[in-house]
RNA sequence: GCCGUCGUGGCGGAAUGGGAUACGCGAUUGACUCAAAAUCAAUUGUCCGCAAGGGCAUGUGGGUUCGACUCCCACCGACGGCACCA
């Protein structure tokens, strides 16, 4: 008897599936399009990760089974291989970027081809490739053309240690999201691009996707839409006046001081004006140097500076407020000003601590606390009723606040405003490995962009790509690259040096999939063309699965490219402006113990340990039995075992069905409605746990299928073996192949019709009848399935359990729930 | 502080108004074996009981309901996101 040995068996099926194009997704089929996309890699050293497997193998499964249901599956992989430890490790080993990516994207594709992933290999991408970052490159150049992309000095996060320029998004707690060094302050030239521009978009169109509730959240806090107004106050003596947004309109009868923002311009144009400029430029001085996270420590004291000799003017009051500068104020949200009230507690603070005088407006609805707030020894900063508010006296903050807008509005002193959290995108790295960003300056033209017929940009092969300690880019020393000719007066002009961040290559590689031909001419060479063609095929895409750690990053930046290149028709206007329909997450596979996995802990899992012990079906099995898809979920070195188990019981299972019943005799399936039933409500059970990424109780129903097999093995036919395999062959498409070939079924199994589900099988004939008495199950009874109440009750209460219980007692209330319980109230 | 997710056996978890603990791991016992591993069989929430049987159990406390792991309210704890955002 053979053993169940899937080093024999894997090797063959892949090499069978990867040399036949059975994965190959065809464009413009008449079948069915389905675009199922995951996540690309980016190409570490150390390889791929348990966690990659998991969310690999889950898609691969959908892929597999959507396959099987006759959809034209495009199911890509490609690499995101420009970035940091890549140019790191080179630097460190002396080996050149493009070297050490080309090794590491080796090792993932065979560490990918060894777990039997179904992907379409003939459109394999690399962001690294200068074929692939030319359209990189052409998408900034038509930002630039459009005015989304512009230069501008900003105090930017700047790592000490990597020595680069961090968008906010990657400073995670003011610290650098790769290496966890503090994250300083640096004023820099960076391109920036203006995804401020889609804010509103970003937020509003996320009503049209299925995207997981909480990833639309976090999208929306992220970009932090808020609905307010832009008040000005009059400044006595100047003729500008200060601008203010606020969400809290309902409260300006109780504004009594104006709060600016150190760095507001204001300070800068009149500080003739101001009696203590000293003072007041001391403080912009030392706020300007402290980080944000100082700034905006909660636990630090306020603090502030008045602005002596000015003056400003309540337009709700026409009361006289005095104008202050405070770190907690931002310049970049809002206006950079806010007027200040004992409605809110940072406001509060300062007032007290400073003697500003403050008034309240709101009237809370607890009257212990109204006597608080009243009294100003409470901040209340919640909605009530409005007091001290003249007209809009007795009215509710929530109905006050548009009456107060539409009021000022008609004098000219306020408009609605809607705000935003989002800033707009730092774009610059000073980098070697990264898209070189393809402009050209011109000291007589200004900034121009690089022909398109230029394209791409190549990166110059150099020696030296460390980067540098005055934060400029390690390409600005190699004059051969720099020095070039003005596209536009053709005279002496220089490369733009800095990079473009790791984001870029993903922003689009989505539509990249879908731009390759595969026609007969192109099959073997692709060409990544623009073609407008396939992009209107595959997109968009049906279903996206990632990580949480994108929904701000990547999801949001590559929904807000997508959105651009939408607007300038360089997609066709039919496909809609949202790349993705459906997007789903997973959670993290994190080490024995729920600790995360690090190489500092040697908490480690390699795939291709497991693979080598136990096989790929197994890990795949594993990876989808752990627990919730969506869950965050420690490795469990013992689980992996059971899974070998499972798949074990089924290669002896199929291989030693009964003779007789290999030949066609009656199956079980038709004698017994039994097991007919339970194999019927796998079917269906399977199907629909795939769908909604349930793939854990969908590997328990195999597992208890397969359980229903033996117990059954005597009757065991072929017909029922195969509806077996083809149910296994998504999560263990190896063996499932084998089986099918040892079955002598023809063809390959990952090719055949996934199976269906008879509806007429699934009711069953006999049901067992709960018998509650007041909620508490005493007895059960088999009864025929479609038993009336009528019979339910008379054969419950012949039971002699229940005639015991019930005793002399009358049920109060009899309830009945067709074919499965009745409860008897007494 | 705000928002979100989640608390179920020794462990991962199943069940989302109707049999709590499916499936798997682990553990115990037995069979096979010179022995071990593997495999197979049985048991495995907890308490009382010789047993039949019964009581108690889904973070805590209330509520709705004939019936609550599931719905509602309050609290406790864990994880994740955001955070002087006016």
């Amino acid at each position: 008897m053979k053993r169940y040995s899937p080093k024999l068996i894997e090797k063959k099926w892949q090499e069978k599936w990867y040399g036949s194009g059975v994965f190959k997704a065809q464009n413009g089929s008449k079948k069915r399009k389905f675009y199922l996309l995951v996540e690309f890699p980016y190409p570490s050293g150390d390889g791929l990760h348990v966690g990659h497997c998991r969310s690999y193998t889950a898609l691969d499964v959908i892929a597999r089974k959507k396959r099987m249901e006759g959809n034209n599956v495009l199911f890509p992989i490609g690499w995101d291989a420009f970035g940091l430890p890549t140019e790191n490790y080179a630097i460190k080993k002396g080996v050149h970027p493009s070297i050490v990516t080309k090794k590491n994207t080796d090792n993932f594709r065979r560490q990918m081809k060894e777990l039997g992933f179904s992907f379409d290999w003939s459109r394999e991408i690399n962001t690294t490739d200068p074929k692939y970052y030319k359209w990189t490159q052409w998408i900034f150049l038509k930002l630039f053309e459009s005015g989304l992309a512009y230069k501008d000095k900003i105090a930017i996060n700047w790592c000490p240690k990597d020595k680069i320029g961090l968008a906010n998004e990657e400073v995670i707690g003011g610290k650098c999201e790769r290496c966890g060094t503090k994250v300083e302050k640096k004023e820099k030239e960076q391109w920036m691009i203006k995804i401020t521009k889609y804010a509103e978009r970003l937020v509003k169109d996320l009503d049209n996707v299925n995207f997981l509730e909480k990833i639309k959240t976090q999208q929306k806090e992220w970009i932090g839409e808020s609905h307010g107004a832009i008040v000005k106050f009059s400044v006595e003596g100047i003729e500008e006046s200060i601008e203010v947004f606020t969400t809290r309109m309902d409260t300006i009868f109780s504004g009594t001081f104006l709060i600016l923002a150190p760095g507001h311009n204001f300070i800068e144009k009149y500080k003739n004006k101001i009696e203590n400029i000293d003072e007041v430029l001391k403080y912009k001085e030392e706020a300007k140097n402290s980080s944000d996270i100082d700034r905006t420590n909660l636990d630090k004291d306020v603090t502030g500076v008045q602005l002596k000799g000015i003056v400003a003017k309540n337009p709700a009051t026409n009361e006289e407020m005095p104008v202050w500068i405070a770190d907690f104020v931002l310049e970049q949200y809002g206006t950079g000003a806010v007027f200040a009230d004992a409605h809110d507690k940072r406001d509060f603070k300062m007032a007290k601590k400073y003697g500003i005088a403050l008034r309240t407006s709101i009237k809370p609805n607890d009257e212990l606390l109204w006597q608080k707030v009243k009294n100003l020894e409470e901040c209340f900063e919640g909605d009530g009723t409005l007091y001290n508010s003249s007209q809009f006296d007795g009215m509710s903050s929530a109905i006050a606040r548009p009456l107060i807008i539409a009021w000022l509005l008609g004098k000219g002193l306020a408009k609605p405003k809607t705000s935003y959290k989002l800033r707009d995108w730092v774009f610059s790295r000073q980098h070697y490995w990264g898209e070189p960003i393809p402009l050209i300056f011109c000291s007589q033209c200004g900034w121009q962009p690089v022909p398109e017929k230029d394209l791409p940009i190549e990166l110059p092969k150099v020696k030296n790509y460390k980067p540098t300690d005055t934060g400029e880019s390690p390409l600005a020393a190699i004059s051969k690259w720099i020095n070039v000719k003005c596209p536009k007066c053709k005279g002496f002009a220089k490369r733009e040096t800095d990079t473009m961040p790791n984001w870029a290559g993903s922003n689009w590689y989505y539509l990249a999939y879908a731009m390759l031909g595969n026609s007969k001419s192109e099959a073997r060479n692709p060409k990544l063309d623009w073609n407008e063609k396939n992009i209107k095929y595959w997109m968009s895409v049906d279903w996206y699965n990632g990580g949480m750690e994108h929904t701000t990053l990547h999801l949001l930046y590559s929904r807000f490219i997508f959105k651009f290149l939408w607007d300038i028709g360089a997609v066709p206007k039919q496909i809609g402006a949202e790349p993705y329909k459906k997007r789903t997450s997973h959670g993290m596979v994190l080490g024995e113990g729920g600790i995360k996995m690090s190489k500092s802990k040697g908490n480690v899992i390699n795939p291709d340990s497991v693979v080598k012990q136990y096989g790929a079906d197994t890990l795949r099995v594993y990876e989808m039995f752990m627990g919730p898809f969506e869950q965050m979920i420690p490795w469990d070195a013992k689980g992996v075992v059971g899974c070998q188990r499972f798949l074990e019981k089924i290669y002896n299972l199929a291989l030693k069905i009964n003779p007789a019943m290999r030949r066609g005799a009656k199956s079980n399936s038709e004698l017994d409605p039994k097991f007919k039933f339970s194999l019927n409500k796998t079917i269906k059970k399977i199907s629909e746990d795939i769908e909604a990424m349930k793939f854990n109780t969908a590997v328990s129903s195999l597992m208890i299928l397969a359980n229903n097999f033996i117990e059954n093995k005597e009757f065991i036919a072929k017909e029922d073996v195969k509806t077996l395999l083809l149910l296994l062959s998504p999560f263990a498409p190896h063996l499932a192949e084998e089986l099918w070939l040892a079955s002598s079924f023809k063809g390959l199994c990952c090719n055949q019709k996934w199976p269906k589900y008879n509806p007429k099988f699934i009711e069953e004939e006999k049901v067992l009848l709960i018998v509650q008495i007041n909620g508490k199950v005493r007895d059960k009874i088999e009864a025929d399935f479609g038993i009336s109440q009528k019979e339910a009750e008379s054969l419950a209460l012949k039971s002699e359990k229940i005639k015991v219980l019930v005793g002399g007692n009358k049920p109060v209330k009899i309830i009945f729930v067709a074919n499965k319980l009745i409860n008897i109230v007494i």
